[in-house]
DNA sequence: AATATTTGGGCAAACGTTTCCGAAATTCAT
DNA sequence: ATGAATTTCGGAAACGTTTGCCCAAATATT
């Protein structure tokens, strides 16, 4: 650890640490002449400060905290990419902490948090949380908190999230359109914001569609053999469907396990499309079509948001509950045509 | 933020903040009974000792970093889950930074944390970083620092790694008993461990086979198109390879893509095997045989023997260069035999 | 020339914890 | 009963910065 500390400075040049401080931050209190020499030797001995005693003083840690379920997901990892690049900018640090989709934990760490290690929060909640108790004791301590993703609409705090439902209708639209005549939905156990909207965007397409009672949603969760058991008995059953919306990534991964075991042929018997911000999505057998949510900007603005609030700026009200669209990338896994030659639609 | 301190709790229960200080740590020194008061008193007002100041006073964050090139790469994701277990265990938080590859970022990451904010460092150096001064420099503060995956092995600091050279001669051989009478190696750019690691395991199996001279190294980047470019090229040119064996995943990728433009199938024409930890490989059109990492153990690995510097355990000599074994998927982007059916290959 | 203002910088008190040192009070050995 | 050891706690200094307040000298103002 870097030893040279500001009374060092100060003894080194008979000054008082009060003057070494003041010229480091380039006080107008301070000649240009003293500023000078301070700032040589501090360049020269390489002095930092010591961020503990600078935050404990300051009480700003210049830091904040990112909350999410997992980071094996393209989805959040982008967010974080976002997040960070923000941060580096701002000069913060980012505290990183998983859920792996368990209240417990997520109460825990919002708890830990209580104490002044960072001046805000961001989180996209877990879909095991039913009560948002902890957050709203997270509140009360006034640090800065915002949700992005999987929010919570009915406290006052600022959310960033996608258009779900209007994401959801487009695409269970253009399964419709393709030809599909029974939709099914797979969806995230739990009461999540983004099941929620997804699901309503889902019924409300079916609906204008007339299709209203063809409802047919699969609660899915983390077990991937679960979802396969559950996806195989879809398919297997009377009322196998001809389309599948799956509400994210992993679940379309089930899917086309289940449909190869099977040897149900996507897109002839069978068409998929998902929320997904994988990148490989392309190179599937079929190409997926997939919804993708713009999780880089989310995780950009959401940082933007969240240091306008540290910094005590006033927020527009478009920023209080920001949504950002996503938007469809069709691909072979939901064409009604016959099997299309990749390559047209691969080409840059 | 909460408000609570120490000191408070000392004067509502008339006793010393030293008395309260230890009280919660459990000194010996304290009668039970006026644990029970203190402890009692402090649950009831939820107080949590400021980390600043505790940081401050004992010289001890609690906090440790992750470097590393990209987060949007199932590598690196699956590292900070491993990294994220052991450190929430020990009760740790993790900084994350992200140099994105650049040699700038990652030396103004070193020396920010040159000052006391964490106690410790992981790191996984950026494919641009020729020069090592600034890790050089970081060792001389005398703060625990450990690599992993992208070493510097002449400096002596513990590094966890993969058996590249070996998983490398092992995907090569395999192709080579596949069938394969060309194979290119597309490389990253750079001068990195692994780089030369795989390269080395890459010309070793050539070697063995009595293909020495047939090298056919292509150097790739962060550019997806220039990418594409080159293998265009390559798989146009008269040295057309009917393998390629791709040092990332990201390669791999850019393979599939112009090859299905220029419509050369795999594996009939053209055998394609990478390393990668994507679980979606399975899905590729065709499935892609890979080399997966032992990411989470690596991650879970690296806390560890960090963890053990910071506590100033002795390292055994085994944890100074640990080595964890990658091993092979074989799908059917490598196989020699007519195209196989994917559900026999996919069955769990 | 006397007063008012600015400039440049020092003193010391914070921030909230931890810990060294010592002081009562109690227990124990003799 | 006396001294020694133990238990239990408080005082105060420390960790390294920042900042409110003050003061001297220099400059500006009347």
């Amino acid at each position: 650890m870097n030893n040279v500390t500001l009374k060092m400075l100060a003894e080194e040049l008979n000054m008082s640490p009060s003057t070494v401080s003041r010229a480091l931050r380039d006080s107008h209190e301070i000649s240009q002449e003293t500023k000078d020499r301070v700032k040589a030797l501090a360049a020269k001995l390489d002095f930092q400060p010591n961020p503990h005693a600078s935050s404990l003083r300051k009480n700003k840690s210049r830091t904040i905290a990112v909350i999410i379920p997992e980071i094996q997901n393209n989805f959040f990892s982008q967010v974080m990419n976002g997040v960070e690049e923000v941060a580096r900018q701002k000069g913060y640090h980012v505290l990183i902490y998983l859920t792996h989709e368990d209240y417990k934990r997520e109460k825990d760490i919002l708890h830990l948090l209580r104490s002044g290690r960072v001046e805000g929060v961001m989180i996209s909640v877990s879909n095991t949380t039913r009560s948002f108790e902890h957050l709203e004791a997270y509140c009360k301590e006034e640090i800065p908190l915002i949700f992005f993703d999987r929010v919570c609409e009915n406290m006052d705090v600022p959310c960033i999230t996608t258009d779900d439902a209007g994401a959801a209708f487009k695409a269970t639209e253009h399964l419709l359109k393709a030809g599909c005549k029974k939709i099914a939905f797979l969806s995230m156990a739990g009461n999540l914001s983004i099941s929620c909207g997804r699901k309503s965007g889902y019924v409300k397409a079916l609906t204008k569609y007339g299709l209203s009672g063809s409802e047919l949603v699969i609660e899915c969760g983390p077990d991937d053999e679960a979802n396969r058991q559950k996806i195989r008995q879809l398919l297997e059953s009377e009322q196998k469907p001809d389309g599948i919306f799956a509400a994210v990534e992993k679940f379309a991964v089930n899917t086309y396990e289940v449909s190869r075991e099977l040897d149900i042929r996507v897109p002839q018997h069978l068409k998929v499309i998902s929320f997904s911000n994988l990148a490989a999505a392309a190179l599937f057998n079929p190409p997926l079509s997939t919804i993708v949510q713009p999780a880089y900007d989310m995780g950009r603005e959401s940082a933007n948001i969240l240091f306008k609030i540290i910094d005590k700026k006033k927020l527009l009200s478009a920023e209080k509950k920001m949504v950002i669209q996503s938007h469809l990338i069709i691909r072979e896994s939901t064409t009604s045509k016959q099997y299309a030659k990749p390559s047209v639609l691969l080409k840059p």
